[in-house]
DNA sequence: TATATGTTGACTTTTTTTGACCAAGGCGTA
DNA sequence: TACGCCTTGGTCAAAAAAAGTCAACATATA
């Protein structure tokens, strides 16, 4: 069983399908109507599959004729792709959010499967030897795994 | 007499036998109560018998409609290839061996460039931590570059 | 007997759903 | 023009539903 946030997220997806243009508008009541749902979950699906992390900026107006305007980001070439990834690692991640950002990055189809197999056996790796061989504090090896993703990455967008 | 977690094992792989697709999702609520276990008997499971190295990739959500999916990473063809790739790297590896064998490999088509490039970055990053952060010697050095880089072709050519 | 592997449960964190209350824009009317 | 009123969207917090972590304890294996 699929949860609603993934329905409405599907479909508002399907909607970019449909239009293939890199932007559609909709009426946030009337979504929540044709899902059943209280309005906020919009706000809801919204806030978590559609952030500028994941490639999507917003734009809102209340009020009377208000709307929702969901706009994709596509990478014109590879040099802002680059940049953008590199924001995208700060100077410090968490092992958490190395593999949420690992598992977007495969579903946006920037890196592949294999791809995204091999930088996790070479995070875990790095995390390894920084704790049982080097005994490295926790912040330590966060700041770490955020040069080597940013590295990699760089690498990968250049490629 | 065979472990709980063999026995989760085993079956996880006859779901994968069964569907024929290279995916399952399931609840680990669910399957804990299949085997009258504790939930976090399964996160054992998974840790122990579905590694990257193992050629596995997880990807679960928590709260409601929660799950647990195991993606099953296969491999450019090479089955004999894989106990030959790890033969390939010893116990320490020069860094012009370790590029030398990484040109073969792509050569012979069992890595693909950006893979090759990626395993490249990786292999420097750590070839400069390891002089200048942790100021180790050259055959620590190597070794540790066997041992990766063993991680990587393993888990790779795990099919 | 040591060491590695497996089992358990208490506690933590994340995600989704829902609803009450807040804010802003447009329109009609005094 | 100014003031309400209706229409929309936004925020926040609580509750519920999973899954994750960690460390203690147990069992198996070298």
């Amino acid at each position: 069983m699929s949860s609603l946030t993934k329905v409405i997220g599907d479909y508002i997806v399907t909607l970019f399908d449909d239009s293939d243009k890199s932007e559609i508008v909709l009426r946030r009541k009337d979504l929540a109507e044709k899902f059943g749902c209280v309005p906020s979950q919009i706000n809801y699906v919204l806030r978590s599959r559609f952030s500028p992390e994941q490639g999507f900026l917003i734009q809102s107006q209340r009020g009377g004729h208000g709307y929702i305007r969901i706009m994709q980001i596509r990478f014109a070439d590879c040099d802002e792709c680059a940049e953008h990834l590199e924001d995208l690692v700060g100077s410090a991640v968490s092992e958490q959010d190395a593999k949420r950002l690992m598992v977007s990055l495969q579903e946006r189809g920037i890196v592949t499967t294999r791809e995204r197999l091999l930088i996790e056996v070479v995070l875990r790796n790095q995390e390894e030897q920084g704790r049982v061989l080097f005994d490295l504090p926790p912040y330590k090896r966060d700041t770490m795994r955020a040069d080597l993703l940013r590295r990699i990455l760089v690498s990968l967008a250049m490629a």
